[in-house]
DNA sequence: CTCTCCCT
């Protein structure tokens, strides 16, 4: 016990991280700070990995010494030698205070408190969950626990639910412990600095579980951390599930094993009251965090419509009234953010001088010299906005210094430059240089004030926060759980992201959160959101466990597990997509029950589950390489996955200048379109032209800032699309390694043939997504005139303007994601073709009538069809004749007629009854119809191959039933050349 | 005709 507690110790590690060599650790920091400035692909952003102004002063020391004179050989080298010395002490005494710094900060961490807690649960238990908001450290010192405890035998795993967090809790941890970045690395999807030396790894928890694939049972890994637990995204719930088994496996096979799970809510009995997950509860450590206090303020009444309006007016009282301090708010979606700044700027405009360059260039011609009072008057005040602003304040804070007391006299609206106000917006799809202006400080003599989505509650923390303002709202996506269709709604958020956003005000001092909406509607707000997997399609999880040879998916341990509807819904996509076995439909109902959600994985399938996309999508990556197609549908895939590839053009503009600019370049990008689109053939892929062509192009032009710039794409987008063709490509060539794919940046436009095939190779992914257009008689309202209808969905769906196709208007399309952008005309009758699986077939037609096809050795004919739910009719397609007695009787009446053995041919007119007696339905009264179909029925021969493999064993299959329709003056020539191969 | 946010 004492001595686990000096092991423990910080004083201990604080000496033997003092006693380092200074020069080893020299080389450790300049290492990191080249890695530091060769990070790629992640958010620059994002303040954890800006380049801090710390960077530059310690590259200063590493500047060698350089004042030389002529002097002599000793006296020179004597020189040096002191200079080296002083150097070395400089540095020395340099990090020395680093390290104190450092310890400082760590001691600080309300976790260091409970190290010896926590570190003797995890010895005590094999699962240990810890409870500690933001703040509280955790998450940088856990692992230095585990290391210092010995627990580094393996790796220790750590993994983040954000590519950036990974990134940054790398290097952080890195400089904490003074250790290498080949020691404390990172892996995220395109990229890692991982080594034979690490020893913690940083990584996102998508990464983890496709090592999982790998290696079941993790054998590198001595411990896993799970980080943010709270947040139940989908890889961190499975990842849960399946660490609880893998852990009691290492320990049965005498590899002991430890999982951590890191949890920010007290909201825990998910994972620790769930005897399937668990059998024996994990202990829960709770670590305090180090908040300043944040004040909450609730809005007497709630407004239900015009919550912006609300916004606007708590925002323009805190800027006039409260002491200086950032203002964060939280409102739902772009347009909200957009059209709240600009009426924020309009409201608290600053001069020219307060601005910083950068912004300059987008603003200046917005200061304008006087504003037209008139004019802002006319703006429409909100309806009711007395009656709310009489309520502001809550009972709960009667009386504290900071309520802002409700002057009806209140004249936001008119401009006031006196007091200017530095609006930013900040949303996910902001270009990364926009997002990056909330890290610097505001002009001098100006009050930060961001308006945000969600981005800003959990990825980016913006600093100098004092002041929070929430709508109480946010923006989700709800999927139909039968049809999978999906739909965007603005609801209440919980009560967990509420406190969360309040807590955005306290991280540099103590702050003031103002609720727009009562304290009895917080009341009613659910506890916590779902969990992200009963919100969601599951088909990739579905295909990802099933790769793990998890065939029965429904008792898989999930944290919460997905709602039944939701597992048969994807086992059903994946079987019509072919990467599962289809179930048996015969038998007990209840046994047919089960079979639907056990169906086994096939090659298929696991070729799919390696590609690190959609399924529906892999589907099409696994068609890829026909036709040469491969370069292409890899191109088609990344860009399909990628969302937003094009920038949004349609925001409204903040001056006439950016307005006349973004004219500029919609009409530029609609030209791009155009010409990407290409002509004729082409065309028709529609939207995917529209991409390949930009990516095509992008790519060509070495995918520049610039050529996005100039050509209306989102850059990051474009980058993203780059790497995820690369790894594509690798994923293609591992499982088939014959067609040697590779990325060439200079792809050439595909040839009409490949465009055809391209457009097959997409519908046979996206079979459940086919649309077609509103026919005459189904036209219920005229709005539906060129609308489009889907399977799913009882409303059309129509073509978006910029999309290609919206002038052609196909008949049939297919359409991706929910987005009703992307299209590609489909031929009617490629449907049964590509499709069957979603088809009802008639039976085969009489004419033409059905025959027998000497090259591929079957039976062929055409059938009409319909597709599934709604019964569009579809065109009679030549197909393979269905399986059954008929099958067998036509198969027969061929062999008979010998088109399916030519060497039978000689002896038709020698033949006792017509061959076509074969499908009579009185034939059975015939002794030699019966004798044939019995013989072929016994075999299951109803097509040349399997007729000729019989042969290989039997050669005498058939003979006696053949000679039965000849008269006995030929069965012994018969039998010689039998088999008649 | 209008898209919150993440991950392989």
């Amino acid at each position: 016990m004492g001595k686990l507690r000096k092991k423990h110790n910080w004083k201990g590690r604080h000496q033997s991280d003092t006693q380092q060599p200074a020069d080893e650790a020299k080389t450790d920091v300049v290492v990191e700070l080249q890695a530091v400035d060769r990070l790629k692909g992640v958010d620059e952003s994002n303040a954890l990995v800006l380049p801090a102004n710390k960077a530059k002063k310690k590259k200063a020391w590493v500047t060698p010494v350089s004042t030389k004179r002529p002097l002599t050989k000793k006296q020179r080298k004597e020189l040096q030698t002191v200079l080296e010395r002083k150097e070395k002490k400089v540095r020395r005494a340099d990090i020395l205070s680093k390290l104190a710094e450092v310890q400082e900060a760590r001691l600080k961490l309300p976790v260091l408190a409970e190290e010896q807690v926590i570190m003797e649960a995890v010895r005590e238990n094999p699962c240990v969950v810890i409870c500690g908001e933001t703040g509280s450290g955790k998450t940088t010192q856990v692992p230095q626990f585990l290391y210092e405890a010995g627990y580094a035998s393996g790796i220790i795993g750590i993994t983040e639910p954000r590519r950036v967090a990974a990134v940054s809790m790398s290097h952080r941890v890195a400089k904490e412990m003074n250790l290498s970045t080949r020691v404390v690395s990172y892996q995220i999807r395109y990229e890692g600095n991982v080594t034979s030396d690490t020893k913690i790894k940083f990584m996102t928890d998508g990464v983890l579980l496709k090592e999982i694939q790998k290696d079941f049972l993790l054998q590198r890994y001595s411990v896993i951390v799970i980080d943010e637990a709270h947040e139940r995204s989908v890889y961190t719930d499975i990842l849960i599930g399946l660490l609880s088994r893998i852990v009691p496996l290492r320990n049965k096979k005498g590899m002991p094993m430890k999982l951590l799970v890191m949890s920010a809510t007290l909201r825990v009995e998910d994972f620790t009251d769930n005897t399937k997950l668990f059998r024996i509860p994990p202990p829960v450590i709770k670590v305090d965090a180090r908040q300043f206090p944040v004040t909450i303020h609730f809005n007497k009444r709630t407004p239900m419509e015009d919550y912006t309006g609300e916004v606007f007016h708590k925002i323009c009282k805190i800027h006039r009234m409260l002491p200086p301090g950032g203002i964060l708010v939280f409102l739902t979606g772009q347009a909200e953010v957009h059209s709240l700044c600009r009426r924020l700027r309009k409201a608290f405009p600053f001069r020219k001088s307060n601005e910083e360059s950068a912004f300059k260039r987008h603003l200046c011609h917005q200061s304008l010299p006087r504003i037209d009072l008139d004019n802002y008057s006319a703006l429409p005040v909100d309806e009711g906005d007395e009656d709310r602003e009489a309520g502001i304040g809550d009972e709960e804070d009667e009386g504290s210094d900071l309520e802002i007391g409700d002057d009806p006299n209140d004249a936001e609206e008119k401009a006031d430059p006196s007091i200017p106000l530095y609006v930013l917006p900040l949303y996910s799809l902001l270009a990364p240089e926009q997002q990056a202006k909330v890290f610097r400080p505001p002009p001098p003599g100006t009050r930060l004030c961001v308006i945000a989505t969600n981005v800003a509650e959990t990825s980016l923390t913006i600093p100098g926060i004092k002041y929070v303002v929430d709508c109480g709202r946010v923006k989700k996506r709800f999927y139909d759980r039968v049809t999978g269709v999906s739909s965007f709604k603005v609801t209440w958020t919980s009560q967990a992201s509420a406190n969360q956003r309040a807590g955005r005000a306290g991280r540099t001092e103590p702050g003031h959160c103002y609720r727009l909406y009562s304290s009895a509607v917080f009341g009613d707000f659910s506890l916590f959101s779902e969990a992200e997997i009963t919100r969601r399609p599951v088909e990739d999880l579905v295909l990802q466990m099933k790769d793990l040879n998890i065939d029965k998916v429904v008792n898989f341990p999930f944290p919460t597990s997905p709602s039944a509807e939701a597992l048969v819904a994807a086992e059903q996509l994946l079987v019509s997509l072919g990467a599962l076995k289809e179930p048996p439909r015969t038998g007990r109902v209840k046994d047919i029950e089960q079979a639907r959600l056990s169906c086994p994985i096939t090659p298929l399938g696991r070729a799919m589950a390696s590609f690190p996309v959609a399924p529906r999508y892999a589907k099409i990556l696994a068609l890829g390489k026909q036709q040469d197609c491969l370069p292409y549908v890899i191109a088609v895939v990344a860009a399909m996955t990628v969302r937003e590839i094009f920038e949004d053009l349609d925001r409204p503009a903040g001056s006439e200048d950016e307005s006349s600019k973004l004219n500029q370049r919609r009409a530029r990008l609609t030209q791009m379109r155009r010409l990407w689109a290409g002509q004729g053939a082409s065309l028709l892929l529609g939207d995917l032209m529209v991409m390949l062509g930009a990516v095509g192009a992008c790519e060509f032009a070495g995918c520049t800032p610039k050529f996005c710039e100039d050509n209306g794409l989102r850059y990051k987008a474009m980058v993203e699309i780059r790497r995820l063709r690369g790894q594509l490509t690798n994923a293609v060539n591992a499982v088939c390694p014959e067609v040697g794919a590779f990325v060439n940046p200079k792809m050439t436009p595909p040839t009409e043939h490949q465009v055809v095939c391209l457009r097959q190779i997409v519908l046979a992914g996206l079979g459940d997504h086919l649309a077609r257009r509103v026919q005459g008689e189904e036209i219920l309202d005229p709005k539906w005139k060129n609308g489009y209808k889907t399977p799913l969905m009882d409303e059309p769906v129509f073509i978006h303007p910029s999309s290609a196709l919206f002038k052609t208007l196909p008949e049939f399309r297919a359409v991706w994601s929910e987005v009703p952008l992307g299209l590609d005309s489909v031929e009617a009758e490629w449907v049964p073709q590509l499709l069957p699986q979603y088809c009802h077939f008639s039976s085969p037609q009489e004419s033409p009538s059905p025959w027998f096809c000497s090259s591929t050795g079957t039976l062929r004919c055409h059938r009409a069809s319909t597709f599934f739910r709604v019964a569009w009719q579809l065109p009679a397609v030549e197909m393979e004749y269905p399986d059954g007695l008929e099958r067998y009787k036509l198969f027969s009446r061929f062999l008979l007629e010998g088109q399916v053995c030519p060497k039978l041919k000689k002896y038709v007119g020698r033949l006792l009854s017509n061959p076509s007696i074969m499908m009579k339905t009185w034939a059975k009264l015939q002794p030699r119809t019966e004798a044939l179909l019995g013989a072929l029925v016994s075999k299951r021969v109803d097509c040349r191959d399997t007729l000729y493999s019989v042969w290989k064993t039997e050669d005498k299959f058939l003979l006696s039933a053949y000679c039965q329709w000849l008269p006995e003056a030929l069965h012994q020539e018969v039998a010689k050349s039998w088999p008649p191969i």
